[in-house]
DNA sequence: TTCAATCCTTGATAATTGTCAAGCCGCCGA
DNA sequence: TCGGCGGCTTGACAATTATCAAGGATTGAA
């Protein structure tokens, strides 16, 4: 790892109240590199030998069983993936590969666990991580029980619209086949679920979608902070 | 909090290997209390004043959203609910009542932060636990969005089974309308799912099940430890 | 430009799951 | 003993979602 890139990292969120020699320690164990498209970074089952953490790009988390594949979650700058198996040197849950050109920082699991054991306020940073993964592995769980396959596309168009500024109009962040993993539900009936917001002024081109008639989807949606925001 | 309870509660896991004064503080600002069965203790949304541990009997854990419920989870002993929400400072994303008759312990979650940034022990028991419910809800959702209703029970037949010592049958822990929704269906769905197990060897009396040919379910079940083991 | 590939959409159809209503059965209290 | 209640099951039906097949649109490479 270049030492021009170190400032950068030092300003992430989990190491930036870290010590400083307990910082340079575990950037020198540390690679930064960057990956083209399309790659597959780790596989489900194989031993957790690194801490991944997106600085640029985005990364998809997946995870097959029997035929079958879905698409977990989707990481962005600046986030890590796979905390939980470093922190309990298990193997991974859960496949990852690049979406697009990625720059990712990867800290072998030995290096992050003594670094936990050192250093109290990463060990701070990374509970905080942690336990934030954890809810949002929740709130995407109440999503799929207690919602239909509309419901969930339409509060996550709101999301998406906040998130984005609230103007009115927004860009779907992925392709569409991967939202409809992401919402647990096929590439045709995304299709249908667009089709039946039509009514409440979603009007879709490509990835750019209007909201017309956001009171109406708000209505359907019935958006619940309890599932729906991100971050608490 | 009765002294002669407190060498019971050292022996927890959570609290084991912690310091010797910094566990008598905490259990000085700690409750232990038994509860009656079907008795509310949090409502998601509130405020995470306390964290829990279920040291007696056991806890359901269930979200609503809409006019719709789902259990998200059941705590046995010694098992911790609410931690994420307690070291984030944030709002509960689940409620939670008792199942039957339960012992529970209550800390006061500034408590539980206080003795988490004093104590090294407590902090690294406390991620062992965190990132074990992580990656719990992490196998509950590829469950949920990897497999049908029927492979989601014939698994979780294989699961009971083998936990409760592989002999050929085994005794449902749950209610099965708790079953039901634990899977992620409807009582009347689950009863159908046991029908169409049937050829498999599965006889249902009340709660008691018996298995009759373990070969044929687990290929229809096809289990896979990324989902189905617990503790990994 | 043209071809092939990919992504998305649509239609027809099937499978899965949920809803509603009714009935059975065991359990508990009167 | 007798109701009555709750939990579970079943049947009929409806809604939701998936599958399969085909076709349109866009993109990128030859």
């Amino acid at each position: 790892m270049r030492t021009s890139d170190l400032p950068q990292m030092r300003s992430l969120p989990l190491f930036e109240s870290m010590g400083e020699s307990n910082f340079e320690t575990l950037m020198q164990a540390a690679y930064l590199q960057t990956f083209p498209a399309q790659l597959d970074l780790i596989t489900e089952g194989d031993p957790a030998d690194f801490l991944y953490v997106v600085t640029d790009g985005c990364v998809e988390l997946y995870a097959r069983s029997n035929g079958r594949e879905t698409t977990m979650a989707l990481v962005r700058p600046v986030g890590t993936f796979i905390l939980a198996a470093v922190l309990k040197d298990a193997v991974y849950l859960m496949s990852a590969r690049t979406v697009q050109k990625s720059r990712i920082l990867l800290i072998p699991s030995q290096n992050v666990r003594a670094a936990f054991e050192r250093d109290e306020a990463f060990a701070r940073a990374i509970v905080q991580d942690l336990a934030g993964c954890y809810r949002g592995v929740v709130k995407e769980h109440k999503d799929l029980k207690l919602r239909t396959a509309v419901e969930r596309l339409a509060n996550r168009l709101l999301r998406y619209h906040s998130e984005q500024g609230a103007t009115g109009s927004l860009e779907l962040p992925y392709d569409k086949r991967t939202i409809a993993s992401l919402l647990g539900m096929t590439p045709e009936n995304l299709s249908r679920a667009f089709n039946t917001l039509k009514p409440y002024g979603v009007d879709v081109d490509g990835a750019a979608v209007r909201l017309n008639d956001l009171d109406g989807l708000v209505t359907l949606a019935k958006p619940n902070p309890l599932i729906d925001d991100r971050g608490t």
